[in-house]
DNA sequence: AAACAAGGGGGTTTTACATCA
DNA sequence: TCTGATGTAAAACCCCCTTGT
């Protein structure tokens, strides 16, 4: 399972507990657990499970309920079960927290490393904040959420750009097209014929682009597959110029015509 | 009003266990 | 009786949206 090869492994026994000194030993850059260790889920699991129970009702901890519905009409729950019950957090009222700096400064240096946790990181991470491993899940899954919103936000604002810059291509191919036909309905002699126009085309999808103007998808997003053919980006096509003197692909299309 | 921790629903994957050929 | 295939329920995790502070 994808979750399985993000098993970047850390090692538990280094006695990180404190988190001004974690980020420091290399808990999220370290990928120290080379051997093939089989982690049982289970005792993962009991030992977060120990951990949310440590912390579950412990004075100056936070207080909050577990998982959604995991565990829900379950006997054998796991530790998320053990929430808020027995701590009176007011009429059920659920206590909101914040994370102190240095804790919000953790977890965002193990995000950079990782953006999700094994298990065994969740435990270590949460022993070494003093949270509870639930609260470490929930970080990171709303830190993903943050990063995503981000990234589309950037993609729409690229997307903006190109649309734009499309538009302008658009209203420069109609002047042009509207300048060929004139000079179409006043035809002159061949000596004082305008350049040919200056082609590209794509050897891979045969789409042929104006070889002055780039790709804007292509620039806006490399690396997109769906972008690849940027023609001049295209990736291992050469690109061949129609009505360029040299070009063997440009002395067969003028023969065709 | 914005930021953010947490709740909850729904989907997917893994695991343990039971059943059957 | 042993064994591999198959089905199933529970657990765990994730994403997404919402809620409450």
């Amino acid at each position: 399972m994808e979750r399985q090869g993000l098993d970047l492994g850390l090692s538990l026994g280094l006695g990180l507990t404190t988190a001004a000194t974690w980020p420091a030993a290399g808990f999220c850059l370290n990928s120290g657990m080379a051997e093939q260790e089989v982690i049982r889920r289970d005792d993962v699991v009991a030992a977060a499970a120990a951990e949310d129970e440590r912390f579950a009702c412990s004075p100056g901890s936070p207080v909050s309920s577990g998982s959604g519905k995991r565990g829900s009409g379950s006997g054998s729950g796991s530790g998320d079960e053990v929430d808020d019950a027995g701590c009176d957090v007011g009429g059920g009222a659920r206590k909101k927290l914040r994370l102190s700096k240095d804790q919000a400064a953790v977890l965002e240096e193990c995000f950079k490393t990782h953006h999700t946790l094994t298990p065994k990181q969740k435990v270590a991470l949460a022993k070494s904040l003093n949270l509870r491993p639930r609260q470490v899940e929930v970080w990171f899954q709303n830190r993903r959420a943050r990063t995503k919103l981000k990234q589309t936000e950037v993609d729409c604002e690229h997307l903006k750009r190109w649309c734009d810059q499309l538009a302008d291509d658009n209203r420069r191919l109609h002047k042009e097209l509207a300048e060929l036909r004139a000079l179409k309905a006043t035809p002159t002699p061949p000596a004082a014929a305008p350049p040919l126009t200056t082609l590209t085309m794509c050897l891979s999808c045969k789409r042929v682009a104006n070889a002055g103007v780039p790709s804007p998808a292509a620039a806006m997003f490399p690396g997109h597959p769906q972008f690849l053919c940027g023609f001049r980006d295209h990736a291992g096509a050469a690109s061949s110029s129609y009505g360029g003197a040299s070009s063997g692909l440009a002395k067969a299309v003028r023969a065709a015509r």
